[in-house]
DNA sequence: TTATTTGCAAAGCGTTTGCCAGCCC
DNA sequence: GGGCTGGCAAACGCTTTGCAAATAA
């Protein structure tokens, strides 16, 4: 399998070498766009970056490489709602999401308050805190006319 | 369409009757379901624990009701991460959940700090919260006692 | 070489829906 | 009576999988 430009390697690339994955064409290019990607894309959308590298990728590799990839944690699967996966290349940080109901943008952030609130509830019930997740659904307040306010 | 046993109007009944729906022997059975259930069933589990009180009702009959229920907002809808959808009674109070990864529990809970941060973060990335949903993975602390183990 | 990985199409799962009979108001 | 509702089975959207051919190591 030929990639028609070989960029140097993505760090979702470097990472699946690192963990002695197969490192076929389409995984590379899948952790490339994965890579690239800045928002959170769902299995169709990185079905269709992968496609305008290489048309030799299938969908089924798609969701086999997701699989993958999330299982060696080196992307997070996220759930916005909205009925399919989402995903994003896994970086070092703890952050969580604020949906805008409205156009789907998605905001990221993160709260030291928010992270030592939910660990101490988690310890208060009983429980160690393995995960959480946060999703905030929100609609962008208005920003009314000549007056910036 | 006799009811076996008819018990007094639930609150979910009352509900439904309050906005002029169609009481049909199905929806009191789904709704009085609802209202005895004090855990988080799946569609599933619903039709099973209104089929033991009539045989008379089909599982699409249960996913219509729990849609109707849900968009006039007297059943909640949540996502626990295992691929169905699991309902309970909306009572007017705000709470998330925190799931016990090896046993499937659910707790409750409800946290005025939390609260706050939430809807602080909202305010502070220029959004109006519409909704929210937090829910904490997590596992028991052992209680290690006399070997009780 | 040889165990993995891929593409394809079919299957799986939870959920929705078209259709017509049946029930509630 | 007349329209809303229910049952059935087929369809749906997303995801997984069985199998034979292709490929990385």
């Amino acid at each position: 399998m030929t990639t028609p430009e070989e960029a140097l390697p993505s760090r979702l690339e470097r990472a699946c070498a690192e963990r002695g994955l197969k490192m076929t064409g389409q995984r590379r290019i899948i952790a490339r766009v994965l890579s690239e990607s800045a928002d959170h894309p769902d299995v169709e959308e990185v079905y269709r970056r992968a496609s305008a590298i290489d048309t030799g990728i299938s969908l089924a590799t798609v969701y086999r490489s997701m699989r993958l990839f999330e299982e060696i944690g080196i992307i997070q699967r996220h759930d916005f709602g909205d009925g399919r996966a989402r995903y994003e290349e896994a970086r070092g940080d703890h952050h969580h999401h604020l949906i805008d109901i409205e156009t789907g943008e998605v905001v990221e952030f993160q709260d030291p308050d928010l992270e030592a609130a939910v660990t101490r509830i988690a310890r208060h019930l009983g429980f160690d805190m393995i995960g959480q997740r946060l999703e905030i659904f929100g609609r962008r307040i208005q920003r009314k006319g000549p007056e910036t306010a």
